[in-house]
DNA sequence: GAGAGGGTTAAACAAACGTTTGATTCGAGC
DNA sequence: GCTCGAATCAAACGTTTGTTTAACCCTCTC
């Protein structure tokens, strides 16, 4: 079928939360796809879950991929917001890790929706297929050279360097393991990221741990920054 | 079919390294199932790779499942050799760090065969079935410990609170995440894990940053450590 | 009331899937 | 020379896959 005849979301209307068999395939979609992976989520599986006929997928959205870029794509909170949370140049180096966790740590606290949304993304991080690429450009690398132009500023370097890159993927690495390693985290230690209070102490010790890792770089270079815990 | 019909291991010979159909089964269903997934990887396409044909699969291993179960739990370097890397009581902790992160990236250093065999484990952690509680009980669960009594010993702490299990995660997090997000990290940053010595390197900084983690947790509790970084 | 059209439905489609079958080859053992 | 069993093969099995078809509601418009 032509990807022109397609039909859009019909009435989109912001006030009222809809329950279509578009919403309902999104919801199931996004759901499924981050439970048990595309491959393994039938199109019947997908209806029956939605409670629509087989044939709304590819009424809506042209076929089974079509919806899951729809699902992967979705309303996911703009990267932008990410930023913004730490790129303020006013901001200490604490400040700007802690809003770099936030970001990381918030969606968490939140529904199942945004952590099935997280679970998703990472799940495409271990296949690569075309949407990765562009989550990586469009995502990701904006947040990766944000960081390391935080650091560049505290470290009064011009340029970031191979060492620099290091320390910024491992601050990153910290926060990417919140998600990944979340439910084999809750299955050695059960109960250590359940709840929002428990969400709100993971992110006070990553921004302890990311400021030590900071100031143990800058401890190597021999710069001491301003601030340091051994001035 | 009966599972007591399926054929055992043929002539077990310990000392040549077998190249028949069994073994490049096992070789390519690594690669394959790592690559691409399980519900991606079709029967044929195995067989293909392998030079061998279907019925092998069913009747080397019963069934697809079956192969990849034999793939799953192949000789991966026995657990007990990551552990015997950092328990001893009369090593430092800057050495024991780096026995912990050594048993992480080693198989970095190896080639593809080692590579694709802890993506294959990886990719178990998002989509979790049987095997994967089977792999936390047997394989991750005593590495935790581990780290745990050697965090625990240079703490002078008779058992592990919360926060030292935090701390023991994150450090495990910096050694996940070379592994999950190496691939990502690559694209950011071209050739920043590409050969031994980029490898070793990496350890040097997860040392590092491993140290200065478990320093700030110390000073946290009000207690440092001997040795730490400023006395 | 006739017509139009978006939305939904059950049924059917070809293709690909995992698995099994039965025949064939090969080499060792008696 | 013969048998036996392990190993391999092409072919086919029945199921499930993603997708499409054509009919069938509805609710509006004229």
């Amino acid at each position: 079928m032509n990807a022109a005849a397609i039909p859009t979301r019909p009435s989109v209307d912001p006030e009222r939360i809809p329950d279509d068999a578009r919403a309902r395939l999104l919801q199931a979609g996004l759901r499924l796809f981050a439970q048990q992976g595309y491959s393994k989520t039938s199109t019947r599986e997908l209806a029956e879950a939605a409670s629509v006929n087989v044939a709304s997928i590819s009424y809506y959205f042209g076929d089974k991929a079509g919806l899951y870029r729809a699902v992967f794509f979705a309303p996911t909170g703009s990267p932008d917001d990410d930023l913004a949370r730490f790129v303020d140049v006013e901001l200490s180096l604490a400040q700007a890790l802690r809003g770099f966790y936030d970001g990381f740590l918030e969606p968490l606290k939140q529904g199942d929706v945004a952590r099935l949304c997280m679970k998703l993304h990472f799940r495409e991080m271990l296949e690569p297929t075309g949407l990765w690429a562009e989550e990586v450009a469009h995502g990701i690398k904006p947040l990766h050279d944000a960081l390391l132009a935080v650091l560049c500023r505290h470290f009064a370097l011009a340029a970031a360097d191979p060492d620099l890159q290091r320390l910024a993927i491992c601050l990153a690495g910290l926060g990417v393991h919140m998600h990944v390693g979340r439910d084999i985290s809750e299955q050695l230690v059960p109960g250590i990221s359940e709840g929002p209070a428990a969400i709100d102490q993971w992110a006070d010790r990553l921004v302890m741990f990311g400021l030590a890792m900071v100031h143990a770089e800058a401890a190597r270079r021999g710069a001491p920054l301003p601030g340091a815990a051994c001035p």
